[in-house]
DNA sequence: GGCGACATGTAATTAGTTACATGATTAT
DNA sequence: ATAATCATGTAACTAATTACATGTCGCC
């Protein structure tokens, strides 16, 4: 009866109190979200089936078509602890600009510049949408360090396609 | 017919000449595999699939329990070229590290140090393990581009960990 | 000629995504 | 009252992982 990282995660988020599927997925997609990707739908899937298994509960709203509140039972708190206390899975990294960039031998220079320039643009708007929010985090310390990360990784990506990808393709644009 | 990163990784290994899936996935783990995972049953079973499409034909070995040889088809070609200059799908990420992190109120102090302690291990390692390398890529600048990527990446983790997440936990665990 | 490592392939299972079908609420 | 938005839930599908069943090859 192990949690997975995902069924972890959103059990996690009602040991604060008790919530919706769709107050869950709000919060996730708020803070884990930027780094550990979770949809709606597994949200709405998982709680049911946590249900069954005792580790939450259904407080209000269990008729058909009705806004369904759960709350984690004793049994999940610990089911949570001790899935938290097992560390971390192996990681399985998907870094899509990485692969783009691999094959860049066999795209249009100009394309391939193109496609940098987009994402840049995206880790960019990242950075900006961090702006601010470590202030808010002040008393929440673990939180605030996984933003720490987010703003090194947008930041590393940023330089990493200013000095390495960009200047790589430079040649074949000239723009 | 678009194919996806996985599908599309798989036939742009088979650019350079025909392989059986044990090279590809062999191959696959010694370069894209450290930003792209992919296991081997999916190399394994993407193959049949791509040559039920036409995009890749049975070299050597159609018999059962046989070792097969794929080559890639003109076809296959185009559909690979058409695939890379899409762009990057949308990026899911999923660290580990940070979901743990993201938790650390709800875990013994010495168990989060235990935790980070352990990844800075595995991530040093990573970094060993790309000592040296960017030498051999001297002539394969797209390829060096991602391993440059790979160990500033592992450096942000690790200094992440000394900087920032590590000194958070100091207090509590003081062994 | 048997043991271990290397290799091959498929099947079963689990996880994740996308698409769909409604419901409730709020502003106009 | 009605359109727009927010909210809910499920179903269908696709992708990914894990487990299994064999096979081949080199060597001792």
């Amino acid at each position: 009866m192990g949690l997975n990282a995902t069924t972890g995660t959103v059990l996690g988020f009602l040991l604060s109190g008790p919530r919706t599927a769709w107050d869950i997925d709000q919060r996730i997609g708020g803070s884990v979200g930027h780094f550990w990707n979770v949809t709606r739908s597994q949200v709405y899937r998982e709680l049911p089936q946590l249900a069954a298994d005792g580790l939450v509960r259904v407080q209000s709203g269990g008729g058909k078509g009705e806004r369904r509140t759960y709350a984690i039972t004793a049994q999940g708190r610990m089911a949570f602890r001790r899935w938290l206390a097992e560390g971390p899975p192996a990681e399985t990294r998907r870094i899509p600009i990485l692969l783009i960039t691999f094959f860049g031998a066999e795209l249009e220079p100009g394309r391939l510049a193109e496609i940098l320039d987009r994402t840049r643009a995206e880790v960019t708007a990242e950075l900006d949408g961090y702006e601010g929010l470590g202030a808010l985090l002040a008393d929440r310390p673990f939180e605030r360090a996984t933003l720490e990360f987010g703003i090194r990784y947008a930041e590393l990506v940023r330089d990493w396609i200013d000095e390495v990808a960009r200047p790589l393709v430079e040649r074949g644009t000239e723009n």
